[in-house]
DNA sequence: TAATATTAATTGATATATCAACGATTGATG
DNA sequence: CATCAATCGTTGATATATCAATTAATATTA
């Protein structure tokens, strides 16, 4: 039983993104699923919580709650798709979309901390490993 | 406001992440803190649970409940230290030992998968990003 | 030695995540 | 049209994580 495999990229991996969340968080100071959440909901007009479910895997029962507590805080409205009612509609309101403005800058000083001594060439490389393993795991089942 | 930043590599990274955990966990059963708990346990003879903690960056309520649990499934055994008895010494039994090589195997073939397609280069290469990136993190903090 | 401070582990309160079950709406089929 | 199936969102039960407060043991210091 040798330990060939020890310290292995997985582990690697999760060492390192548990760090990388545990900071990035008490920078932001949000959650990672709900800076996701925020993240998706910037990038998109008006989205109904399935697809957020779908794109960012988060239960769909994480997702109501998220977004109940959102709408109470007055950072996103809901509203039914006057075609289908099964379908809740969601955006940012204009207070949603500062409050991410402040997110991002916070965002963009830590991924410079992060980055410091890469290259271009070494955060296109890196991306891209990223990219391919997704795709290796996910290989076989339906793309979103 | 333009999107210069977005899709940058904290969002891959939290996708991917995303993926993989859901992934592996469905492999081999177990969720992640409690995986990266029995990886340390199974790389030492015996510690307490404060080194867990640090070494793990998981909170100590949490690793008491996770023990606790898991003395009682018979995977690890706690005594107090003899010299000093606010430490509780950890190890894994028989039984536990056991088990994860089962999980290890399992975490072979998953990272089989995951590095299809990319050389030994490769994936030192990647390792040593990681490892980069972690250290830019954690620049003037104590290290563990 | 007695009083105080420090450390390890635990517990309680709370927040958040997941799974399963449910209700409401729409689509499909006889 | 009526029934059945499928889909979306919600809720309840439960598990797990975090923070703060607590207890027990040891170290420090007057």
């Amino acid at each position: 039983m040798k330990d060939s495999m020890d310290n292995s990229i997985i582990d690697k991996l999760q060492n390192f993104y548990i760090q990388l969340i545990s900071q990035f968080g008490h920078c932001t100071g949000v959650s990672p699923s709900r800076f996701r959440l925020l993240h998706k909901l910037y990038h998109v007009d008006e989205i109904n919580q399935t697809t957020l479910q779908k794109e960012l895997q988060i239960d769909s029962a994480a997702i109501t709650r998220h977004l109940k507590q959102l709408e109470g805080d007055g950072i996103v409205t809901r509203r039914n798709n006057p075609d289908d009612n099964r379908f809740t509609l969601v955006r940012l309101t204009e207070l949603g979309r500062q409050e991410i403005v402040a997110y991002r800058e916070e965002k963009i000083l830590f991924m410079a901390q992060l980055l410091q001594g890469f290259s271009e060439e070494e955060q296109k490389l890196f991306s891209h490993m990223i990219e391919r393993m997704r795709n290796n795991i996910t290989k076989g089942r339906n793309e979103e």
